[in-house]
DNA sequence: ACTCAACTTGACCATACGGTCAGAACAAGA
DNA sequence: TCTTGTTCTGACCGTATGGTCAAGTTGAGT
């Protein structure tokens, strides 16, 4: 049943040479990679850890050495995505004005949205049916972030840089509008004819998004 | 286990009355719904026939006498919620230039998402595991009414009764955000203090997102 | 009252899944 | 080389699930 058969890997067959702690790090890598796509394919009750296990090449038994749960191993996945959308805000909090802020945002999520979607997807999944396991982060580190931003914006709105807009429902239809090219990319390909956007089709994409986000909040 | 323990029903304890046809068609319906609201929950590799039966209020064993697979009646509460949005689209059409068309369409798809959130979720979720069982549907019906549209769009754009912005672009960004107050309901809902948006709250809402994009694409 | 197809149901089955375990293989320090 | 903790793995287990079945019950047509 397992794709290889050589039978004879020196070790595991991941990065020949390195130190034990590093070796570890890459089997979970590699554990953490294979799980993120199954569950965004199979969602988390379609997943099996037979199948991340033959993903990542390493036997069920073995998986469940380094993550003891399922459960487990879905939060760390989890986690893992929400992290990476934090430090890609960074750019918002950095910028002068809202044009260039929001407008590097809309590229910074776009971005990941296409290097990423498998990331995309468990979370939104995951929000989907509740937030079952990170809704203690939705309740402080996502609110704080929201917060945090919306004041940004509103001190963009009172001083005159942009139009006079909800924070909270501009930032769901960046998050929304982003996120979509990721959820939703089956769709989106398939009424492209069924190829991928292109490298410039995908340039176009971005420009379309902010150009009529930005020319909404009245910056352009 | 069952949560009724009546014992003694007449028949099968829905609509007392009516034809054999009608009994048939409201016990259709209570298994849709129900399984509506199990998969939209759980996901379809999460939601389990024994939960769907007892939402339903049946035994398992009558609910796949009704429906014989689990696939089976998944697909028909995925052809009904492509079937509701396809009908609520003709505001779409019958309009006579984009503010009042796209505006009308933001309002019927936010109100749907809003009384019909499950239904979203399940075709998010769909979606987003590529779609195996209404590929069939994105690859006709779905792309018929997209070019469609498109056209109309194409049509206002040489008019100069809006701003020239991909169509596509355009219905994938309205897609996103009026699904997204559905499928990330449980987020907006912990960002809002952990209260469903009020009535006041929903309009501003609408209000807002239809603000914000008939802004973007030059009508207002 | 009788018939027969439509419907209902508890009990049952095979399978697949998450998880366990005992022991083998390995590597690093003494 | 020996020891010891870490990592690896095939075999196994209990449970839950989708689905089946045979034996009922019901009710409309005659």
């Amino acid at each position: 049943m397992r794709d290889d058969e050589s039978g004879k890997r020196s070790k595991n067959g991941r990065s020949g040479s390195g130190s034990r702690a590093e070796a570890r790090r890459a089997t979970e890598e590699a554990i953490l990679k294979a799980a993120e796509t199954v569950f965004a394919e199979a969602g988390f009750g379609g997943a099996t850890m037979q199948l991340i296990a033959d993903m990542a090449g390493l036997p069920k038994a073995n998986l469940h050495y380094y993550f003891a749960t399922k459960e487990a191993l879905y939060r760390r996945v989890v986690e893992r995505i929400f992290t990476t959308w934090l430090e890609a805000a960074d750019v918002f909090d950095e910028a002068v004005g809202p044009a260039e802020g929001i407008g590097a945002y809309i590229d910074a999520k776009m971005e990941i949205s296409r290097s990423h979607p498998n990331g995309s997807k468990v979370w939104a999944s995951e929000v989907m049916h509740g937030a079952p396991v990170i809704q203690d982060y939705l309740e402080t580190t996502l609110r704080d972030w929201t917060e945090g931003r919306a004041k940004i914006i509103r001190r963009w709105i009172a001083q005159g840089q942009m139009a006079d807009v909800d924070p909270h429902h501009l930032l769901y239809m960046l998050w929304a509008t982003t996120q979509h090219y990721a959820d939703f990319g089956h769709q989106i390909e398939t009424l492209n004819g069924g190829k991928p956007l292109s490298d410039e089709q995908w340039e176009a994409t971005k420009a379309s998004v902010k150009g009529i986000v930005l020319r909404g909040i009245g910056v352009l």
